[in-house]
This record gives structure tokens, sequence and C-alpha cells, in this order.
DNA sequence: GCCAACGTTGGC
DNA sequence: GCCAACGTTGGC
């Protein structure tokens, strides 16, 4: 898949700096216990790429290529780890909505688009010996009942939080297991 | 299509 | 290293 169509001009010419973690607003996201499990919210605009997509995908799975956005990188990189849930957000969408629940099942690895210069998504910065940009295999695991939209979800004072909410523009966002849980009900209700 | 939020770039 | 200009995301 790819995370979105327009075309992006890379010309950075060194690797973005990034605060370490225990620094950073988002420290607590690559830190867990023993055997838990984090989970996330991935977006793509359906037009592009939608959940559709990747359940007609080769065992429902796909390559979360073309993040080009460092927050975004760092989960993908460092955040992510196999077993790890991920909502599927359909962005630019009408509406804008929580559609399904996948799986990773292939943590970090180096995007490989950004090496291929007729990609949308070639960055000449990055090579295979020190990648830029990283991307996740994952796994179309369940539909939810029903979409659970984003005027929902604001309107939605448990989910007031949720890091889709307060952080526009990150393409991978952090989803506790309570707002989880919220989600996932509100989808079985009609 | 507009524009707010915010990340990135580059001049100094 | 500061910060203004610029670019991008994505809701509306």
């Amino acid at each position: 898949m790819t995370a979105k169509k327009s075309a992006k001009k890379l010309t950075s010419g060194k690797l973005p700096q990034s605060k370490p973690y225990e620094e950073g607003k988002w420290a607590a996201e690559f830190t867990r216990g023993k055997g838990e499990r984090r989970n996330w919210l991935m977006k793509s605009e359906p037009d592009v790429f939608s959940f559709d997509d990747l359940i007609a995908a080769k065992n429902k799975t796909t390559h979360w290529d073309g993040v080009r956005n460092t927050g975004a990188r760092n989960f993908l990189r460092d955040g992510l780890k196999r077993g790890d849930r991920v909502f599927f957000y359909h962005s630019n969408a009408e509406p804008s909505a929580i559609v399904g629940i996948c799986e990773v099942v292939k943590e970090g690895y180096a995007d490989s688009s950004a090496f291929d210069p007729k990609s949308d998504y070639y960055d000449a910065a990055s090579d295979a010996a020190h990648p830029t940009w990283f991307m996740v295999d994952v796994k179309a695991i369940d539909r939810l009942k029903r979409p659970v939209t984003l005027p929902e979800i604001k309107a939605s004072v448990a989910l007031a939080n949720m890091a889709l909410v307060r952080v526009s523009r990150l393409a991978v966002v952090p989803v506790t297991d309570t707002e989880w849980d919220i989600v996932v009900e509100m989808s079985r209700q009609g």
C-alpha cells in the first residue's frame, strides 16, 4: 500500500534529528512491560488504500509504506511490535472513521519505496545501509461492525484525549487500552 | 477550497 | 541555535 497519493519531494541531506525518547512527548510509548501488547491507529486515505483493499490483499497483509514524518517514523521503527493491535482509520474520507482492526505481523524495517527513484516516496537521503524511513507489515483481523466516525469520537468525553484528536497530522498514533475498548464497544452498538 | 496546526528548512 | 518562511496534513 501507499499511505497517500500526493508526491513528495524530499531533499533533506541528512537523517532527521530526533530527541531521545525519554525526553520526548511520546516517551511512554517506547517502553513496555514484558509481554505487554500495545494499541495503535494508522491512517490511510481510502481512495488510495482502503480497509477493503487490505482484506483483498494476499494474506490480508500489506507493507505500510510511504510514511514520511519523523514522529510517525519513530513509532514504525521502534514503537510497533509484532502482535500489537492497530485500528485502520480512513482519513480524508466521508466521513473519516475507524473501520477495522489489524495486527502487526512484521516489525519496523526499511521502507524500500524511499530507495526507488520512480516512487512518489523516493528520498535520496535514505539508503539501505542507513535507512531514514521505516514500515511495518499489518494484517487485517476484523472489520468493525460499523465505522466509528471522527465526529463521534470528538463528541465522546471518554475519548477526548485520544492522540488521534489531540494531535492531528500524525499518520501513526498510540491508542490506550481504555480508548481501544471504548471504540470497539461503540462499534458494537448501532 | 480554505486554513489551523505543526514539522521542516535555511538564512543569519 | 534561533526563528521566519514554507510545506504538509487533514478536518471542515
